[in-house]
RNA sequence: GGGCAGUUAGUUCAGUUGGUUAGAACGCUUCCUUGACAUGGAAGAGGUCAGAGGUUCGACUCCUCUACUGCCCACCA
């Protein structure tokens, strides 16, 4: 019947998690065929308040941010799961239906990383094994490891909806892939083009933008002479020049030397006085010794090095640009692992940077390098094997983003999005404005198979653009226009049987997959059944809020809003809320790679899943920086609940009407403090709605730690002890009622918060009731506990009790302060004026007594000094204790004076303030209310000091 | 280069639309193994709210500038 000494969080949080499991809590209410949570049923009603009282009807939904499938959870995974989950939870009291969607995504390149990672052991690649017995592996692996991270999340006490998982490389959310992939194609919104993308040469793939992580690198910027081409001069000696070029050269600067080999031309700025008269000549190509043009283009910066650049097209995006608009040749120097190929002469077969070398090593040689500057740039890193990027030109498939992004924008502005905090809107918005086309293919296996086939016989046919081969990302000589092409490509939703343009058989599937992204943004949807129209679809979309972290706002949230809006006709999620990161301490992000992470799994061994939750959401009200250390306050938090609860069910062991009922209390009944704790209990609850309301976790997290562990441990609990004792046995009975009934609301408020215990110790409390019975199975189906109604607000009940805490410690400060041992019993007079804080002090005389230790508790009206006393004084009234043979009156007189001098400053900071004809005209009149009982106060304080000073 | 945050007690942070003598947690000092809890209780010390101006009767709070820290974005070779 009543708690353990000791709070067993293991075994506590294995019995309960997956008894709402299996019970099927966490499903929503409306899959009735489970006939759950059924509120009108005999089981799930609830006797003091009907669930429901949300006025909110659509169901509470939330989707999971995906997390990687080859993850596993870090602090960054528990804060956001755990937000999600009180949302989740307090929504589901508040009656509302609810559902969470939980799942993975496929992550493409590091789950294939991973996986060939593993076949190196063994010596082997994945073109050992093939396409199709890689693909076999990696979901080998899958099904192996592939679900860490979602039984941690229940570890977590995460309440998804585990019966509607879902998977990106699932049959259903594939098909969703096909779908989208498809209609964007027909609406003419993916393209296949020639274009320089971000390629990781250890990868083997394209990447998207966003999964280039730009860095600062301290790297060097080469200055290089090219020699003129005097007219006439030329081919006969091909060496020559270089000897005896005198001035007949030019500089240009370049970070990335081995990229010469490509370079098609030189660029200055056509306003460049300095080189005006070189626009039209030519140069040689040093090394290759090929001639190139020296052209003019607006692009180049005569302020950065020598005003001069090569225009390597093949090989940066700029370059790209300028080589498109003076239709340049495209030389592709480089193989797909980052090699010099045959274009690059004598070059070929090098590694990029060992390239690098020989060249500036051979330029020297031929007196062709002039300095090496350092130089600090950004260079793009391939955000999953930390690669250097290489900008790379190859054939890929785009989304063209535009049109979708304007309809994001749209909606933002109708304000169908809202982000919180209000300033990533902007973040939001910037984005969109400046949007660029995503690069959506992958030269990878594990993942999505782009819906395309290829006819053999129409490109054979010359049909075809110049593409010769499906595997080899050749050169393309001349770039190609933005217009989708549809030569000898059939995009279709399932393998078409024939060529619909020549009747062939022979049709290839594009070997590319799609980014893993590309399934990701379709999850709010795709997760619910789409393209088939199911129930869930109908019911659940769109969503309620979205919670993640800021670094994925790109990646996912635009996407998401992006993809939902194109194929459903409406956001996905109207409320976007972003949450902090997770750091160590040392500020840095917390990464296993910096060692500096902390496993949450290890501290829910150690401290229980509400320990850490708790304290995470404490701590979350801006970035977390986080150390071991500071999950002790949750761990301790949950402790002081335990206790409290334990000590709440051992006073009501006579009890036998307990009952969760608001309505078996009469205020005239009621003791003060049950008045008091009654009055801010609903005063709490109704704060710590408001905050939950608009994502304050952190704040309301705090209120009900402070309401539980200051007004109700160290206050109530406090003073129900005395009252339990009470000879008069109907005080002891409210007591005992009140304790019952106070407690079992914080732990509902507690519930979202810290499941587990709460849940553990409700079910005490259920079984102590006597409409028990009638509770809910479990706390998580129970009402949320406030309602808007105000019926135990009792100012009156504060302010004595306000005063009741004045007087105790005042008291204790007096006893510490003269070093009175505690077992001292000792005599205390209080004096006060008012009869209404007489009538206080007279109705708290057994309770000021225990608190105060006292033998002897007077309340008097006016001061009357009797041998060495020392006091504590408040406005209202003064405390004062006998210290026969302790007190230094010496020391006793200057303390007094200092705090007369205190007080006096303090007047005369309020008489400055008032006494300002400006501010009695201006300022608000409820301010100078204040501000003129504040002085009264202070008045009177000071008439005590001086009072007590004179005694002595 | 552009943008966004932050700067409050020894440390980590609160501080709601300007208006209590600026708060908490941890740490520190003193005391307490009083039958819920030492993962506890009581009391206490500790702050020119980064700096400089401005608006105002009144600024931690609003505005401007400066300094430092961090983050995001960006094609300057």
């Amino acid at each position: 019947m009543d708690l353990d000494k000791q709070y067993n969080s293991k075994e506590v949080e294995t019995k309960w998690y997956s008894l709402w499991e299996s019970k099927g809590y966490f499903r929503p209410q409306s899959d009735e065929k489970r006939g759950l949570r059924a509120r009108d049923s005999s089981l799930g009603k609830v006797p003091h308040e009907s669930l429901g009282t949300s006025p909110e009807r659509r169901p509470y939904v939330i989707v999971i941010p995906p997390p990687n499938v080859t993850g596993i959870l870090h602090m960054g995974h528990a804060l956001n799961n755990s937000i999600q989950d009180i949302l989740v939870r307090w929504n589901r009291m508040k009656g509302r239906d609810t559902l969470w969607v939980p799942g993975v995504d496929h992550a493409g390149i590091a789950t294939q990383n991973v996986v060939e990672k593993k076949l190196a052991k063994e010596k082997k690649t994945r073109w050992d094994l093939g396409r199709e017995k890689f693909l076999k592996e990696v979901w080998k692996w899958k099904e192996e490891h592939g679900s860490t991270i979602t039984r941690q999340l229940r570890r977590l006490g995460a309440s998804c909806d585990w019966s509607r998982e879902r998977f990106t490389m699932d049959e259903g959310l594939s098909k969703a892939v096909r779908e989208a992939f498809v209609t964007l194609y027909e609406k003419g919104l993916i393209y296949r083009g020639n274009y320089i993308i971000n390629w990781c040469p250890r990868c083997e793939t394209a990447l998207s933008d966003e999964e280039a992580a730009h860095k600062d690198v301290q790297g060097g910027l080469y200055h290089i002479k090219y020699p003129c081409l005097p007219a006439g001069r030329l081919s006969s000696e091909v060496r020559g020049p270089y000897e005896k070029m005198g001035e007949d050269h030019i500089v240009v600067a370049t970070t990335r030397p081995e990229t010469m080999l490509g370079d098609t031309a030189v660029a200055v700025h056509p306003d460049d006085p300095r080189y005006k008269h070189l626009i039209g000549q030519k140069v040689i190509l040093p090394l290759m010794e090929r001639e190139i043009p020296v052209i003019a283009d607006e692009l180049v910066d005569p302020e950065f090095g020598t005003g001069i650049v090569k225009v390597t097209p093949a090989h940066d995006p700029n370059d790209f640009a300028i080589g498109h608009r003076h239709k340049l040749e495209q030389v592709n120097v480089m193989t797909p692992d980052g090699k010099i190929n045959e274009n690059g002469g004598a070059y070929k077969g090098m590694d990029r940077f060992e390239a690098r070398k020989k060249i500036l090593h051979d330029l020297e040689e031929r007196g062709l390098f002039v300095r090496r500057d350092s130089h600090l740039h950004a260079v793009g890193h391939c955000y999953r094997c930390d690669t250097v990027i290489e900008p790379y030109l190859s054939k890929q498939w785009f989304v063209k983003m535009q049109p979708l992004a304007e309809k994001a924008l749209k909606a933002h502005e109708q304000g169908k999005t809202v982000f919180y905090p209000d300033r990533w809107t902007k973040v939001y918005t910037n984005w969109l404005r400046n949007i660029r086309d995503w690069c959506i293919s992958r030269q990878i296996w594990w993942g999505h198979q782009i819906p395309a086939w290829h006819c053999s016989q129409c490109q054979a046919a010359g049909l075809a653009s110049r593409t010769s081969g499906l595997d080899k990302r050749e050169i393309q000589t001349s770039p190609e226009s933005r217009v989708p092409s549809n030569d000898g490509i059939i995009v279709a939703r399932e393998k078409p049987g024939k060529c619909p343009r020549c009747s062939s058989k022979d049709l290839v599937q594009d070997p590319d997959v799609l980014d893993t992204w590309f399934s990701s943004w379709l999850w709010p949807f795709s997760t619910l059944g789409w393209p088939e129209k199911t129930d869930d679809v109908k019911k659940f979309y769109p969503t309620s809020d979205l919670i993640t972290a800021p670094e994925i706002i790109f990646f996912w949230v635009a996407r998401m809003i992006m993809a939902g809006l194109e194929f459903m006709g409406e956001v996905p999620f109207s409320r976007i809320y972003i949450h902090g990161t997770v750091r160590a301490a040392t500020g840095l992000k917390m990464s296993k790679s910096l060692g500096n992470s902390i496993d949450p799994l290890e501290v829910i061994e150690e401290m229980g899943a509400d320990a850490l939750r708790y304290s995470m959401i404490m701590l979350s009200s801006q970035d977390v920086f986080l150390s071991r250390e500071k999950f002790e306050v949750g761990r301790n938090f949950a402790n002081k609940v335990w206790n409290a609860c334990r000590f709440v069910l051992m006073q009501i062991a006579d009890l036998k009407e307990a009952s969760a009922d608001p309505k078996q209390f009469e205020r005239s009944a009621l003791s003060l403090p049950s008045r008091w704790i009654l009055s801010r209990l609903e005063e709490k609850s109704a704060g710590i709605e408001r905050h939950l309301a608009q994502f304050g976790l952190a704040q309301a997290a705090t209120e009900l730690y402070h309401f539980v562990w200051d007004d109700f441990c160290d206050w109530y609990i406090e003073l129900a002890k005395p009252m339990i004792q009470s000879e008069d046995p109907a005080v002891k009975l409210q007591t005992q009622k009140v304790l019952f009934f106070v407690c079992e609301r914080i732990l509902r408020l507690l519930h979202p918060f810290v499941p587990f215990i709460t849940e553990e110790i409700w079910q005490k409390f259920k079984e102590r009731a006597v409409d028990g019975k009638t509770w809910p199975e479990s706390i998580m189906l129970a009402a949320w506990p406030h309602d808007g109604k105000k019926q135990f607000h009792d100012a009156a009940a504060q302010k004595a009790v306000g005063f009741l805490q004045d007087a105790v410690t005042g008291i204790r400060d007096l006893r510490v302060r003269f070093q009175i041992a505690p077992t001292d019993k000792l005599k205390a007079v209080v004096v006060c004026k008012e009869k209404g804080t007489q009538e206080v002090f007279k109705a708290f005389e057994r309770e000021v007594k225990t608190l105060g230790r006292l033998a002897e508790l007077q309340c008097v009206r006016e001061f009357q000094k009797k041998g060495a006393m020392a006091a504590n004084s408040f406005a209202a009234f003064d405390v004062f204790i006998s210290l026969e043979g302790i007190l230094d009156p010496e020391e006793e007189k200057k303390r007094l004076q200092k705090k007369i001098r205190e007080t006096e400053q303090w007047i005369e900071q309020i008489l400055k303030k008032v006494g300002n004809p400006s501010f009695a005209e201006k300022a608000p009149k409820e301010i100078l209310e204040k501000e003129k009982e504040k002085l009264e106060d202070a008045k009177k304080l000071l008439v005590s000091y001086k009072t007590q000073l004179a005694s002595f």
